[in-house]
DNA sequence: TGGTGTCGATACCGTACGGGTATCGTCGCC
DNA sequence: GGCGACGATACCCGTACGGTATCGACACCA
């Protein structure tokens, strides 16, 4: 008898319907069905009539709803003192320029429902930093994207995008449905500032250090492409703005998403934000 | 957070060490650190300070050892509130004569620890019928030894024992470490009342149909054999009393002891039993 | 009466998690 | 500085949970 079983019947009890529950659960029918028939037998007692007519409880199992329902409330608030007993707990998310990408939101609702009295600190960076001031003490946990140096880090791979060069639409090379490097070796580029992670700087800049407008922000690398003719690089997956067009690069290794944070940390809350990331990438 | 892991977290809260509390919940003590640890990222708070000079309980951790308490304490009255409604529970468990052993002890303690209110009635059979009364309705589970006619039952195998020739320990074949059928094919046999489970019979007769006395328990068996001078079979791995010798038969199959029941029947309590008996037998 | 649809149960499969053993890293302590 | 105690880590394996496909029972309707 654990709690998630006890959620599950609690679910089929309310329901009356096996199917719906399961929905409901965000599950399939047959395990179910499977895990309420364990539970019958955990406790020893039938807990639903089943019938063409429809599911009813038995007395037992209507004890049994009342029971859960005070339990599983119970263990609920258990969350929330154990929160409050530890006092107001804050956490520093740094989060790339552009990584506010539907994981991300998806990320920020899941951690609320889960960590309701975490104060957290989002810091949104350029792409100066990839690693968002970690290493400076500046956030606990980077959601951003490599590839950058990861000496000190340890680092939690949460998608993988290819990437395609950024055109304007009425460049000759914007019909091509496919790309590879040497098609750009000709044009300009953007360049990042000094100081920039090398690493970081050579992906994006297509294996070598380019002479260019220099950008701070993704937007800018945009704006650069249309205003100053050059091209650049992104991933693929977010449709292009008007009057750009985005060409997938074939011999370009991908793109990872990654939860990055200082090696040997212990704080729990990012353990529990890389594992709800995880989860929340996944689709 | 499931109730599993809250048991775990108040034993180590309790002992304030981990090695301690890992042999208290059975287990050792890897698992134990990872499920706290788990459980840490979980509620996303630090429970324990762990230094070399010992475990120490943070705020967040003694609020939670005061909470799990509690938890764990009313979903221990879950079970008895609803067992209680759903009124007296009788179960009626036939267990053949010789099956007394170890495995039915430990059997009968941890089921009146899982299942308290439940009323046990234990129906001991003779070996006229190896199914005790199953087919009959007399009892609800049969705790018994194979071979028999398993039409209109299901048979769920809790352990296979090898058996042996049981002999007087001044017969010649007595002092032989194995033996075969064949060995014994010119002694008398003791033989079973009329209407016995032609299987069982067939099995323990090693074989063949036998004239000799007729017997009705494990006991007359073995009287048989002292005053009778027949000769017989037992399963292996008890202590043969005095001035008896067991020698293995080495073409003979395993008899598995099993627990059996009407196919069909929808009763937990059955299925609980089963399940109960599965991990009291596997040693 | 036989076809059809609904719904829970069953069968089967792949993965993930919980358990195990072996070993490491760290910190007192003699 | 070597040693012992103890929690953490690495790795392996079996179970169990969740998935898909299918069955069986039953009500409803033509």
């Amino acid at each position: 008898m654990e709690l998630r079983t006890l959620r599950y019947f609690v679910a089929v009890a309310e329901e009356l319907h096996f199917g719906r529950a399961a929905a409901r659960l965000h599950m399939s029918q047959p395990p179910l069905s499977r895990a309420i028939k364990q539970l019958e037998t955990d406790v020893g007692a039938v807990l639903l009539h089943r019938s063409a007519a429809g599911v009813t409880l038995t007395p037992a199992g209507a004890a049994l709803l009342d029971e859960a329902r005070t339990l599983l409330d119970q263990a609920d608030r258990v969350r929330a003192r154990v929160a409050a007993a530890a006092g107001v707990a804050t956490i520093t998310v740094g989060i790339l320029g552009d990584s506010a990408d539907r994981g991300a939101t998806r990320l920020a609702a899941a951690y609320r429902r889960r960590h309701p009295g975490v104060e957290v600190r989002i810091r949104d960076t350029d792409l100066t930093d990839p690693t968002c001031g970690l290493r400076a003490g500046l956030v606990d946990v980077a959601l951003t994207r490599g590839p950058f140096d990861e000496t000190g880090l340890t680092v939690h791979e949460l998608r993988a995008d290819p990437v395609g060069a950024v055109l304007r639409a009425d460049d000759p090379l914007a019909r091509r449905d496919r790309l590879k490097l040497a098609d750009l070796a000709d044009r300009r580029w953007f360049q990042f500032p000094d100081g920039t992670d090398r690493i970081w700087q050579s992906y994006w800049n297509g294996g070598e250090p380019r002479e260019g407008p220099v950008v701070r922000a993704v937007q800018e690398c945009l704006q650069a492409v249309l205003w100053n003719g050059t091209v650049g690089m992104t991933p693929l997956g977010h449709d292009p703005p008007e009057e750009l067009a985005v060409v997938p690069l074939i011999d370009m290794a991908p793109s990872r998403v990654v939860a990055a944070w200082n090696e040997g940390d212990a704080n729990p809350l990012i353990r529990s934000i890389v594992q709800i990331a995880t989860a929340a990438y996944r689709d």
